[in-house]
DNA sequence: GCAGTTCTTGAGGTTGCCTCACTATGAGGG
DNA sequence: CCCTCATAGTGAGGCAACCTCAAGAACTGC
């Protein structure tokens, strides 16, 4: 009750810092974050978790946006070539989409970059913050 | 190392899950989150940090935005008679914007729903929890 | 009193989302 | 087999929240 700042002003200023270091991470590849969301669960589809490429309404789904929305994105990665659509062979009327080789180069590439700059800004904080930090969010999430 | 959550996974969800009930407790005002953030900075003027009502680009400032886009947002909140423009006197080139009568009311009612959507997300932690998230954000965040 | 600066705003552009309607395809029943 | 009904993607068009650039008014310093 300290009148300046709950927890949840805390969280949500801590929030904004990591995400704008992570959006400037990206400038390296031209990306804006809502593309480098959406390379990163086009490839994700393909690392285990499923094992077909996603469909457009998949990647939308994943994404929290209307369909015709992922079509919007996945028109940009396919204009800067990371990412290709296919015909489904189950069903003429879906398209699934995969990432070309590049595309999953850049994922990586990103992907890395996103966990230094988070290790950057969490650094401060010794091993067992980190741990507890991470309690403490999975317990206010109900997790 | 669990390859899944990293901290900074953990805290952007956090962080979203709290905006997202935020922008909910603002439905009965029929304001965006970004007029409640203007409607507050120019309410929060008055309320003894600063003794004098913000310019207009007092206010872009305080959002990060282009002076541009705070005549937009306070365009918006005059039209909900929620604030007034008027001439300042010192310097007849800027504008004052201050919050009318309904416009601190409707400040106080959002501000307290607002700490009861926080209380409400942290409710699963304790006293103890909360100080110590409090205590590695901001050492995260430097201060 | 004149040059240069600062404050707001009109005009117009971009991005990331949306809905609605259309086409092509699939699935099920008679 | 055909006919209806549901589903997948996308063109058309719209909206909100940003932006830049330039204009017009008003300050400042010399």
């Amino acid at each position: 009750m300290t009148q300046g700042h709950h927890e949840g002003d805390l969280l949500m200023r801590a929030a904004r810092t990591l995400r704008r270091r992570w959006a400037h991470s990206l400038v390296p590849w031209e990306l804006s974050p809502h593309q480098a969301r959406a390379l990163r669960v086009i490839c994700s589809a393909l690392e285990g978790h499923e094992d077909r490429p996603p469909r457009l309404s998949d990647v939308a789904e994943s994404l929290h946006i209307a369909p015709r929305s992922a079509t919007e994105v996945i028109d940009s990665l396919e204009a800067k070539g990371l990412v290709g659509r296919s015909p489904s062979p189950n069903d003429r009327r879906s398209i699934v989409v995969t990432p070309t080789p590049q595309g999953q180069q850049v994922r990586r590439a990103i992907e890395q970059a996103r966990v230094e700059e988070a290790d950057d800004f969490f650094a401060p904080l010794d091993e067992a913050d980190r741990a507890s930090l991470a309690a403490i969010l999975r317990k206010a999430l109900d997790e």
